[in-house]
DNA sequence: TTGACGGATCAAGAGAAGTTGATGTATTGA
DNA sequence: TCAATACATCAACTTCTCTTGATCCGTCAA
């Protein structure tokens, strides 16, 4: 049964909630690939700045990403293991029964 | 890489949302220990009767739970598998870095 | 220094989600 | 058939989230 506790379902509740936006998971596939540079993730999805300045935000408030600075651009990344984390949910989630 | 398709994708949306509330969490961990009927889950939640309604109505809609009628109880239970998904979601997040 | 660029942040508005109390519906026992 | 129970649904309201455009901040090159 291991009942996940009350701390670790707290975290897992704020990267849920982040992870409920198509934006911020196309954000979440993006990275998989490698850390990327904001401009280049906005040229990705296609939309303005300030709304992925955003939804950026939202992933690192919720640790799933983090960001680094080199010149003027700034890089993001996954947190090592939320990739496979996400990958193993959708896995999961299909496995158990298809009506999901 | 395994770039969980576009499908995928919004399954695990519809899942991430509905899981990242607190309310609903509790009640996925509630049900980790079997189907319960809504007024053991009331109880257990200490909430009003409609309150509840709302939040299962939300994990049945996103597939994370099915129920069923017995006369005049109405009984919730996890869909197979989303337990166990939950579960190493958050082991998965928990490993992978402890600043998450 | 100044101007340009890459991003973050802010304020305002629109829309989605959550709460609460009232009402509706199926089931059961009297 | 009637009343009670268990739950769903609805309407009104509040609160949160997202989007957009403007503005601010740090970095670099001239």
């Amino acid at each position: 049964m291991a009942p996940t506790g009350p701390r670790n379902l707290r975290r897992a509740q704020r990267c849920f909630r982040a992870l409920g936006d198509e934006t911020r998971l196309r954000l979440v596939a993006l990275l998989r690939g490698g850390e990327q540079c904001v401009c280049t993730l906005t040229d990705a999805l296609g939309t303005g700045q300030s709304r992925l300045s955003f939804h950026l935000k939202a992933l690192k408030d919720a640790g799933i990403v983090t960001h680094r600075r080199q010149g003027r651009w700034i890089y993001y990344a996954l947190n090592p293991g939320v990739g496979d984390a996400v990958e193993r949910f959708a896995e999961a989630l299909r496995s158990g029964r298809e009506r999901i």
